[in-house]
DNA sequence: TGACTATGACTGACTAGTCAGTCATATTTA
DNA sequence: TAAATATGACTGACTAGTCAGTCATAGTCA
């Protein structure tokens, strides 16, 4: 059982990224209706997990949300603990494996580093995406599993790929500043940053993130000379 | 029977109270003992909120950690949730108010910037306040009182310092970004990203923050002549 | 000063309610 | 129909908040 429900999870992981499965086909065979259960299930606790944390979350929420019993929660995910770990990595997978189809290294490394923070811009910030970042940055802390996972998989990733566009840049004399290549933290600070911005203050003040993100980028390449 | 077990509990209670009243002058007068343990409750609240987020942290666990029983924190709060927004101020106002008490604009805006990042290194960046920070981040969507207050209270005071400073460095000359101005956060980015960075990935890969912050003031203002 | 009373800070057992996880039963599929 | 799934009522552990009772201290009086 154990098993069975590990390996529908991973088949399930692709058609639970986007949207739920509201009112569609009643789905011919059983798999295809366990895969819709568990997308709706991943969906609603992603939903209520980012609303109220881990801790105050309740699953009878969740199933409500999800359109299905309490009990069917446990035919898919061991507890509660285990199911919020599993859900982080079943949403983050697919977001590092598109951006590990990095775009083809055409232009300069400024247009690079501009496609990547407009994806960002996009993808991430002020989304439910840059929610979940706010969540892991939460619960991190109490779910080392979770702040594992997250280092290795994304952060440890992206500051490797930053790094290596840096140095590029810095070896193409695009950048000046030879030290940013040990902090690659600098270059996406002011992202991150724009994603907390957004779920904490964007009430308060609203902040032009791409417009800021391209000042930033300004600072480290220089003032554009094209319009 | 009653009576009896109270009194014993009254006397272990005492003797197992470990932080606040060990040691000290018994403190005269009773207005000044409750000051003394509603201090220790609101230590103790901190330390238990931050490890543990708003929900999971139990009050009975807050009592014991002030060696107090639970009716006496509501002897100082009306109830968890006041008590966590009160909490929140209590700590933030002196911070505040040490930093308020500005130093004075002698010497370059730069050399100012930079007596900030060493202030800031060594009170906030992995420090209790630091999780404080973190804690805001993480609980601020479901405590918008919290977050207002912080908002008004340190960020937009905060921003608008910044700004100031900047403003000055770009008449000086010292700063070549004016767009700089209008993103103050871009400034204060790397800072915040090391408070976050230490408490979630400092065991993965430390982050020498004070080397990070010397490269992000080289990027704004150049290169540093000076050894 | 010493005894006696009043005060209110403090206690912790208790109540009322919540919620994760279970499992006997019902429903659907092949 | 048998097997596989799904359900939701139920259980037990846990906890926020209460309140009747205690007792060290402040105040008063002789």
């Amino acid at each position: 059982m154990m098993k069975k429900s590990t390996k529908l999870a991973n088949k399930s992981a692709q058609s639970a990224e986007p949207a739920s499965a509201r009112g569609e086909v009643p789905a011919s065979n059983r798999a295809a209706r366990a895969q819709e259960r568990r997308a709706a299930i991943v969906e609603a606790a992603m939903e209520e997990f980012i609303a109220r944390g881990f801790a105050a979350t309740r699953l009878d929420d969740i199933a409500k949300r999800a359109g299905v019993a309490k009990g069917t929660i446990y035919l898919h995910f061991k507890d509660k603990e285990s199911m919020f770990e599993e859900l982080v990595r079943i949403v983050i997978v697919p977001v590092v494996a598109r951006l590990t189809a990095l775009p083809p290294p055409t232009g300069s490394v400024r247009d690079l580093i501009e496609a990547f923070a407009s994806n960002f811009l996009k993808e991430v910030i002020g989304t439910r995406r840059g929610d979940l970042v706010r969540l892991i940055v939460a619960e991190g802390p109490r779910f080392p599993a979770v702040a594992d996972f997250y280092y290795r998989e994304v952060v440890s990733r992206g500051i490797a790929a930053m790094r290596a566009l840096i140095e590029l840049g810095i070896a193409r004399g695009e950048i000046r500043e030879k030290d940013l290549a040990r902090y690659p933290q600098i270059l996406v600070a002011p992202a991150m940053i724009a994603v907390i911005w957004q779920s904490l203050f964007a009430r308060h003040a609203p902040l032009d993130a791409q417009d800021m993100l391209r000042v930033h980028l300004d600072l480290i390449f220089g003032e554009r000379r094209t319009t």
